[in-house]
DNA sequence: CCATCATATCAATAGTTATTGATTTGTCAA
DNA sequence: TTGACAAATCAATAACTATTGATATGATGG
């Protein structure tokens, strides 16, 4: 079991940018909702996401270079799994956003 | 001051996923962010994102279609602010993944 | 009405992403 | 070794997205 490493880009919003990208697509949403149920083989993802091979493969690497998701090989197969840390960041960042739009729109309501 | 209507799409899976990639972008990002401070005509984000008009009105209605932003004409001017109601939702759906896949990690590293 | 300003839409093009079948790489077991 | 299997990479192409300059729409003030 190796560790198999990626990243790359750096400015936060580019990162987050490129995150939020990876998320918007059912496949790939599909297959991160599969792996928040755990570390998974991705013969196993092929089955359950239903599609090719090497079209799994390029999700798989796109969700990679976002962050979103790390592999480990075990022998023949590599696992993947979440990266609950890049996760909770968006979801923060998405929280973060909600509260500001918050705070304005009560602002907004009671002054103009 | 008119309501503006959009939308079209219903799958909640399709519809988290446009809306992620609405967000997948730097510039949109920026948007967001700009709008989480309170509702903004487009006249003044056009300054504060920098893009040529067009270019900010194609962004705009990305974001629109999205369902992440509204619009609503006051006179000559049209502004636009945030929906917080689906900015929840993805919010909430990210804390979803997030609790389970902790929950996964929990199990894995105590049985496997 | 007409001129003007704000914004949207259009048409063309450049750039990026998704999908496929073919090939390669890495690991194991005989 | 070799054979077989898992997954990645490649090359070609199709589908989508971003960017631009030109034009249309809609509201306002004269």
């Amino acid at each position: 079991m190796s560790a198999m490493a990626e990243r790359k880009r750096t400015r936060p919003s580019e990162r987050s940018a490129q995150a939020f990208r990876a998320l918007g697509d059912e496949k790939r949403l599909r297959i991160v909702e599969l792996l928040s149920g755990g570390t998974q083989c991705v013969c196993d993802l092929a089955v359950k996401v239903g599609a090719k091979q090497p079209l799994l493969s390029f999700h798989l690497k796109t969700l990679r270079e976002a962050g979103l998701v790390v592999a480990s090989r075990r022998g023949k197969w590599i696992y993947y799994s979440l990266n609950d840390e890049l996760l909770g960041e968006l979801e923060g960042g998405l929280a973060r956003l909600g509260e500001a739009s918050a705070v304005a729109a009560r602002a907004e309501a009671e002054c103009c």
